[in-house]
DNA sequence: ACGAATAAGTCAAGCAATTTGACTTAATAA
DNA sequence: TTATTAAGTCAAATTGCTTGACTTATTCGT
């Protein structure tokens, strides 16, 4: 009779966890506004004056903010406002593509500091690992130098990589993929390295940069589509990045689109992979981004079909994304620099009409967030700033788990 | 120079709110669980037996927990397991639909104890407010009569209604709610019975009532399909019911499925309104169930034929909920009792391909919930319940508001 | 030029709630 | 019969926010 069903429960939380709260809800205040004073803290965040100033003599003292000159505004005792210090911290991003590996180091405001590129090796992650793990001990080394006593203060490894996790698919195009996630990266580069080190796909990794310095500064409500060889989704839904049950959510490319009888996935109109295919570009081109800018420049016919089909399905997902989540905004990024974006932007609007207010918005339906072949890998980089400094639920928690 | 930006902050958190989000951790895991002893609920939550002590102590003087008889289990001393106190508290539910009106009280665990149906009389959304006034007077004199000195643990009245909110929409059928929707309704529910009240959609009810009591039980991922006179989708993400940026996250309804060319919302082919349209009921009949379940019996074509298009809409609808929410799984709930549903879920299966795992699950991809003309009623009413009792980010916090 | 008003920030005691570690109680296993 | 194991209590310690009075610095009004 003795049934050994775990017990399933939410974790409590104590005086720790608000104390770890509080401290970054400051510092996330501090990276929204710019710069506050304590007693704009206290008001902004409902704490006392008293408990800002003790969250702010510590983190003063950790380095992580610090004050600027006085601000007379009107009556009373002038105000000190503080700023995030830039170098209080420091995370390293890693963005593991189908064609290339990008290694990045940036602090906490997000300005980059040192980054670095290898082609990786086709068909075996174990060669790839030593080639990343290179990649990463290079960059560290040169950072290292530029700023001693730096490595203290990094906060972690990114590593993002093309989703989705842990499914079978039978699709040529993804058995690469599927051979560097089933590779136990993690723990190698964790044991090579002596980080804390995470993994996430690359849409999420591209919204947490949105988030952390780009179109998405600020906003709760997010859905950021990714146009990457790939494309996907990252969610930031009540703050926070969402994952779904298996890391999976957000993964808008493999949403069937078109006629009830042949419905194809979006990824196979509006990818990168799906205009190279079409302009026979080779993806792992260093030069691909500057051939395929010329085309886009010359009005090549074959780009101009692309942009009108990827457009049409990138039409109707911004308003499933719209009807289904709610958002704030959709942002469209995209790891292709250039005019390319710009003019997939141009001929996805007029948007559709959906539930999204129209009147009295203060940001628009759909903007474009960076156009940037290192976005991911900057995104990368902002995750482990985003989980040691960003206030969310399970930071409070005893026992963590994202 | 004075820049009246308004200041962006997340709320801090203080002793209170911990100790708050604790009790609502006990109460969730004692829901989840059935019966657990103090030790059981410390390892569970991560608290320490002494904090879980005071917490059932007050628990316990409040009656919202009661002990159970002692467990002997193995060495040790046999532990004292606490179980919900059903009658601990009570909720009122209302669901205001386009052709009825329905009042329930239910206690802290799902149990109805009482229920009321009033037509609302179309286009007055002030005449309805009295009927529904009435509706709820009667209720709740009914109920005080057979559970005296209740009155005082009536945690609150939940309201549901068809979404979208805030939106203006040129669709005829709609415009009854709209202006429901534009009437102070909450305000006057208020001031008439002195409780707290709130508002969501109808999908988001039902989702919440499969959480509490239904197929969504202790799941923290979950799409809840509702079909009613509309569909919709309720979800619920991380442990808690998502509401976008404007509460209208979900409409499921308006999703745009079929040929590139000509898509059409799921509404118009999965609604039981476009059944009913196919079928000649008015969903105003009190009489409409027993009809439909009669042509559902008989085999009627006009029947078949909706769910062959309907199913074949939803199969798409599940694929992309599964592909966008990643959700632990996906359940259609109805209005609708009787043999439809079952049928509609057979017709559906088997689902298309998707990220969501399918070797070694523990849950079906797809679910039946309730089917049950007063599962949004319930779900209103456990509206209160889960903001009063349920662990969620922003109860921690000082500030609240979801 | 001066006092009143206003606002930022500090000080020190108070308080709420969890934690800690020792202790009591009660059962089973050897 | 005794050792072991586990549940639960007791009381002091600790942490971190709150409270209310106080200090400091500036502008406004006369």
């Amino acid at each position: 009779m003795n049934e050994q069903r775990p017990i399933r429960a939410k974790s409590g939380a104590n005086q720790e966890g608000t104390s770890a709260h509080n401290r970054r809800v400051i510092i996330d205040a501090l990276r929204v506004n710019g710069a506050l004073s304590r007693a704009d803290l206290a008001r902004a965040t409902g704490l006392t004056k008293q408990a800002v100033s003790n969250l702010i003599e510590t983190l003063e003292s950790e380095g992580l903010v610090a004050s600027e000159d006085l601000v007379r505004k009107g009556r009373g005792q002038p105000s000190t406002p503080y700023r995030l210090v830039a170098n209080g911290a420091y995370a390293i991003g890693l963005q593991i593509d189908r064609h290339v590996s990008r290694v990045i180091v940036v602090d906490l405001v997000g300005n980059i500091l040192a980054r670095a590129t290898a082609r990786v090796p086709p068909r075996s992650p174990e060669e790839g690992a030593e080639v990343v793990l290179d990649l990463l001990a290079g960059v560290r080394t040169e950072f290292s130098a530029r700023r001693p006593d730096a490595e203290a203060r990094i906060a972690g490894i990114g590593v993002a990589m093309p989703g989705p996790f842990g499914v079978e698919i039978a699709d040529d195009s993804l058995w690469l993929m599927q051979a560097w996630q089933s590779f136990p990266l993690l723990d190698r580069l964790a044991a090579g390295t002596g980080l804390a080190v995470s993994l996430q796909n690359d849409a999420a990794a591209c919204a947490t940069a949105e988030r952390m310095v780009g179109a998405a500064h600020g906003l709760d409500h997010v859905v950021c589509i990714y146009v990457g060889y790939g494309i996907g989704a990252g969610l930031i839904l009540g703050g926070e990045l969402y994952g779904g049950a298996n890391g999976n959510a957000g993964e808008i490319g493999m949403v069937l689109l078109g006629g009830p009888d042949d419905p194809t996935p979006l990824e196979h109109r509006a990818s990168i992979a799906s205009l190279y295919a079409m302009v026979d570009i080779d993806p792992a081109d260093p030069g691909q981004f500057a051939k395929l800018e010329t085309l886009v420049q010359t009005g090549d016919r074959r780009v101009a079909a692309w942009i009108d089909r990827a457009a049409h399905d990138l039409r109707l997902a911004v308003h499933t994304a719209e009807t289904l989540f709610d958002p704030q905004t959709v942002i469209l990024s995209s790891s292709v620099p250039g005019s390319l974006m710009p003019r997939l932007m141009a001929a996805i609007e007029p948007l559709r009409p959906s539930l999204s207010p129209t009147a009295g918005r203060a940001i628009p339906r759909l903007r474009l967030g960076m156009t940037d072949p290192w976005a991911v890998a900057i995104g990368a980089a902002a995750d482990p700033i985003r989980r040691a400094f960003d206030p969310s639920f399970s930071a409070i928690l005893k026992r963590q788990g994202e």
